[in-house]
DNA sequence: ATGACGATTTACT
DNA sequence: GTAAATCGTCATA
């Protein structure tokens, strides 16, 4: 399936979302109509007020995360660390602030340029896994919060609807979010278990 | 006005 | 494995 994503595939809850984006490819058109794409290979979902990883935890609404607050298919794109970016895409119902973290791509389209904006990688693995790296390689800034993907040109989803089969899913604690209590532990991150380009492999126990 | 803090990455021991 | 880089945002005052 090569179909473009409407408004209509990013609605639901975060978790079948996040499942759902496994497979599917994460579109960016530069301002000079260049191309770059990659196949979504790692995702977390963000449960919203409930979930003390969430920016909007407890409610919290701000200046900063106020486009979770949006409807379903806008980008939400922060500043993490004062010098990395994290791409998520917004779902579940208005004023409900659930999102899903783009976590690592396998490069497809445009790896020339997705190597020149990141010059420090070194093997084609390095170019987008991780949340802070395919920003960088796709040029994601907060330019894009806000973004529409289903009808914007800028930045879009496009590719397989269906979720991959479960046997080449991995379900896991998500990263990074260590000071969440119990909520760090929850199985909310996904990636393709054969991918070669997920930022983590879960290490076996 | 100020201070502490990240949904990270990189380089180095 | 550890540490540094780097700054917009937000809670406190």
């Amino acid at each position: 399936m090569t179909g473009r994503w409407t408004k209509e595939h990013f609605g639901g809850a975060a978790e079948p979302l996040a499942e759902r984006l496994l497979g599917a490819s994460l579109v960016r058109v530069l301002a000079d109509g260049s191309r770059l794409a990659g196949r979504i290979v790692e995702t977390e979902a963000y449960l919203g007020v409930m979930d003390r990883a969430a920016h909007a935890f407890g409610g919290r609404r701000t200046a900063r995360n106020e486009t979770m607050y949006a409807a379903a298919g806008t980008s939400y794109v922060y500043l993490i660390y004062g010098m990395y970016h994290c791409f998520n895409v917004v779902c579940g119902e208005l004023d409900e602030p659930t999102a899903v973290l783009i976590r690592a791509l396998e490069p497809v389209e445009g790896l020339v340029q997705m190597q020149q904006a990141r010059p420090r990688a070194r093997r084609q693995r390095d170019l987008c896994s991780g949340p802070g790296k395919l920003c960088q390689a796709l040029r994601i800034d907060r330019s894009l919060d806000g973004a529409c993907l289903a009808s914007g040109e800028a930045i879009y989803v496009e590719g397989a609807q269906g979720p991959p089969a479960a046997s080449r899913v991995v379900r896991c604690a998500r990263i990074g979010v260590d000071y969440a209590g119990s909520w760090a532990a929850r199985p909310l991150r996904y990636y393709l278990h054969d991918s070669d380009h997920v930022s983590k492999k879960l290490r076996p126990s």
